[in-house]
DNA sequence: TGCATATCTTATCGTTGTCAAGATTGGCTT
DNA sequence: AAGCCAATCTTGACAACGATAAGATATGCA
């Protein structure tokens, strides 16, 4: 493995380090499988010195903090385009839980980094409330017969969804998962189910039986 | 802060130097509010060398592990005693939930280290499933009516209660579930609302809808 | 043109996980 | 009971890490 490329010679000053560090990061997310991604070796990816990130964030975590905000979009977009596909006949809900899972397990270092960002911050990242992945779960409960105008029923639903897929993602390849997996024709079904399961109060919505 | 107790002449060796650590390892996790634990502060705590460790454990990771199963025997020991004082009217499989996310509220650190273990296991700690808590939310289940032998319809509801259980462990916590928090009158009812949202399947099965 | 400032580098510190080599001890063999 | 072996613990070391300080270099504005 050579140390990446040294070749070019970059001037002294790099032009946007910062934007370079943040996709060198998650560059190293992507390949390493390990999530525990170091400021030294995406400096070293960026091809400057291990001091140079510090010009642009104040210390590792806020880079962590870039590079979360980042995979936060991409799975709302992810999420959308997932949304487009789903036949109309399906549960867009139990789509939506699938799409966050699915990305949880395709890009599970940026998910981890995702995730563990939040929890830094006891906050999910704001944008996501306001137009991001979770108003996305909010109009499939409105679509599916919650009340609009209630508020907080609304933000309880959604608020139970989100944490149910948040538990679904992080547990869906524990291995005592494979026979049930199997018995159900694989991972998606699997998931379909579980997901189905834990969201079914907002069928159950429909109608007003208390 | 002084360097732990050094004045005592322990002798060159220890006795159960295995069991030493683990019990120092619980006791920063229990004190520092970072689940960050270092295994030269374990050793320290120890009072041994930083490389006596290696002696009892192959790496950090098989102290952790011990550590993790430590905690999943207390987790399924306070969600006993909890079962124990609920009252006969209310849903067990809430009670349940409640437990399992104030056992993670109230250890952080070893819940954290729980958990990841698990995850970099790529499963549950076995003596979970025979004899822990994953038992009692299975008993719970039956109880509410769903059919003691069918076997996978047991574990996928099994399934989706530990997904939802831990999603909302992980979460709780969250900034943005304040208001909604307030609005049901604490973070005891917000529990109770959101694991009966999500286990609402568990009474569904009592009549026969499909 | 000149200078303040932003940016990048080198050098360094303290800490960590881990290993190798030596010191010390307990227990088994005879 | 004497002696050796293996388990245990120590010291010492290494590479990698996050972070800071001090120096080099380029940019942009006066």
């Amino acid at each position: 493995m050579e140390p990446a490329r040294v070749a070019e010679p970059r001037p002294y000053h790099h032009g946007d380090l910062r934007r370079a560090l943040v996709e060198a990061g998650r560059r190293l997310l992507e390949a390493e499988n390990g999530s525990d991604i170091s400021l030294r070796a995406v400096a070293r990816e960026a091809g400057v010195s291990p001091a140079a990130p510090y010009h642009h964030f104040r210390d590792k975590s806020e880079l962590l903090d870039a590079l979360a905000i980042e995979g936060w979009d991409q799975l709302a977009e992810q999420m959308r385009a997932d949304l487009a596909l789903t036949d109309p006949g399906q549960d867009r809900l139990v789509a939506l839980g699938i799409a966050y899972v699915r990305f949880s397990r395709e890009n599970p270092a940026i998910y981890r980094v995702m995730f563990d960002c939040s929890q830094n911050h006891e906050a999910m990242p704001s944008k996501l409330r306001e137009e991001g992945a979770y108003r996305l779960v909010c109009d499939a409960l409105i679509e599916s017969g919650l009340d609009p105008s209630d508020e907080m029923g609304l933000e309880l639903a959604g608020t139970a969804v989100w944490c149910a897929a948040h538990g679904v993602a992080e547990m869906v390849g524990f291995r005592e998962f494979s026979p049930l997996k199997a018995h159900l024709g694989g991972e998606e079904a699997f998931l379909r189910a579980v997901l189905g399961q834990l969201t079914l109060f907002a069928a159950e919505r429909k109608s007003p039986a208390g």
